[in-house]
DNA sequence: ACTATTTGTTCTATAATTTGCAACAATATG
DNA sequence: CATATTGTTGCAAATTATAGAACAAATAGT
């Protein structure tokens, strides 16, 4: 039992008018509302609220507690706020490793664009593709992408990675384009090898069905832009991240080849050390980064043939 | 997550030193302090406390929370006393039915008492031996004395109504002494009517057996004091509550029989109308009532001879 | 005057949260 | 160096809160 929660239905309740008004004002049921002011009214014995002919009015006690619960309520605000607001001048350093790709595109942009905001703020960048110990090496926050191992790690969803597969124009003229994943074997493909599993390509068929094609790989990079200027190139077929390969295929140097089949895919996450509070400048900038990517970032738009995620 | 609770651990904590030290004051275990702590601080996005070293110190946003914090929370003591103050001088009507017998001596004196304490208190009271319907004649409360019926009144316990079997000392130097309930057979029994069960008097033996006594009934009547002074004029041996036969037991008068076995005991009970809130008065007098009996009541103080309840 | 709608109350099944104990690492004390 | 106490955290159990439904009562609309 909250007393700030029964006292706060209590004065949404004089100012709404109605239990039913209160409700919806606090986001709660209107038998919610009626508990707690039944609550409230049990502990002070007292009737606080007369509910005659469908109408509130104020008891003498109800008048009295009501003018004394505004002034509480309005002190635990300002009370909230006003530890809140010292923080609010975020300062200190940010310590955060990411993969180099994204690192090197959307998240440096909008780290800067954060720092902009934030000018007190100092980064320690660290882009590489390593899965670091962040308690170890004394990190604050890691950007991850793909599927997360089971840790202790505290994890955040920040958005969704998304995945194509494509060629450049070129390519395809040259070699005909596969029009089912089992074509695949028969091309050349652009293999990131960071990836833990083996060089299958992963699809999922309309009906739900999953596939792997097993493409006949003569370049291996651990650099997506590497890759994707290989493709360019018109040196073979690769499945890489939109966030990498969006601005090609806007450009039309690369086309998406398989789109009727799902292409799994994956999230971008913020985790952080376990067991400790999250200092608020990394929430915020996490908050940033989560508002600045989520479920549609903005390098997928403009991708009509986006594959949808498995 | 209860706000409330939360500020209560912190100020605690403060206060006390410890968490420890500070669930042991609020009656909770310290890793519920721990935790509220930790709820407290995410919410804020603010260290209030420094752990550090098996000390704990503030931070200067928990200095800042704290004195606020300290001060809402006596605020909130204040509107709550200020509330319940407006009740504490009691006032109004008290409309209440009891038990002819109780009504005339142990209640009256007791509700004397109340009634000398809290001037502002008018009584209506109506004794009478019927099952009367609260709602319909606009009652308070009743007190009733016996097993409740299943009903939708609301009931709670103010004591306990113990009984004896007894006679006066000449009746027993004429009659000789019922060793055993069956004897009551071949004895003038003294039977008070307004009990709903035929004129069975039920015991229990030491080992837990049920048995039923059919003295010869010659007098009836529906008032308990009636039947003590039959039985002090020695007309014959009676069945009833300590709270009518005590005083004459103590004063020699009558005197216990058949005491090594139980006598089924039954509650002395407050009943109010079903549904609505029970106004401070009335919750004040039952309190008191129920100070003033409990389990063990005044009238039973000195009787050795008190068979143990059923 | 009748019907429909909305009110506040209360019960109940479900969901959510809280709780306390135990285990642990870390630190202070004897 | 051993012991005691600290705060933290996981987890099973217990407790509480919640929302929806049903209800009676009152108001508004026809």
């Amino acid at each position: 039992m909250d007393k700030f929660a029964d006292i706060e239905a209590f004065t949404a309740v004089v100012e709404a008018g109605t239990f039913s008004a209160a409700g919806e004002r606090l986001g709660i049921a209107k038998s919610v509302v009626s508990r707690r002011i039944s609550q409230l009214e049990q502990r002070l014995d007292s009737r606080l609220l007369h509910r005659t002919t469908r109408r509130l009015s104020l008891t003498d006690a109800g008048k009295n507690f009501y003018q004394r619960a505004v002034q509480i309520l309005a002190d635990l605000d300002d009370a909230e706020l006003s530890v809140t607001e010292e923080t609010t001048d975020l300062r200190g350093s940010l310590k955060l490793a990411a993969p180099l790709s994204f690192g090197l595109t959307h998240l440096s942009k909008t780290i800067f664009d954060f720092l902009n905001e934030h000018p007190a703020i100092e980064l320690n960048l660290d882009l590489n593709d390593r899965n670091i110990n962040l308690i170890e090496e004394g990190f604050d926050m890691a950007v991850r992408i793909g599927i997360l191992q089971d840790s202790t790690l505290v994890a955040r969803r920040l958005g969704t990675m998304r995945q194509v597969t494509c060629a450049s124009p070129s390519y395809l003229e040259q070699h005909g384009e596969p029009t089912h994943p089992a074509d695949l074997q028969q091309h050349v493909g652009l293999q990131y090898s960071n990836i833990s599993y083996k060089n299958q390509w992963g699809y999922k068929t309309p009906e739900g069905k999953m596939l792997f094609a097993q493409p006949q790989i003569r370049i291996r990079a651990n650099n997506g832009e590497a890759l994707a200027a290989a493709a360019v190139a018109g040196m073979g077929i690769t499945k890489g991240p939109t966030f990498i390969l969006g601005s090609l295929l806007k450009e039309g140097k690369l086309v998406t080849i398989l789109d009727e089949y799902q292409h799994p895919s994956a999230g971008i996450y913020a985790v952080y050390p376990p067991g400790r509070l999250i200092p608020r400048r990394i929430k915020v900038f996490s908050d940033y980064l989560a508002d600045r990517f989520g479920d549609h970032p903005y390098w997928d738009d403009g991708l009509s043939s986006l594959s949808k995620p498995a």
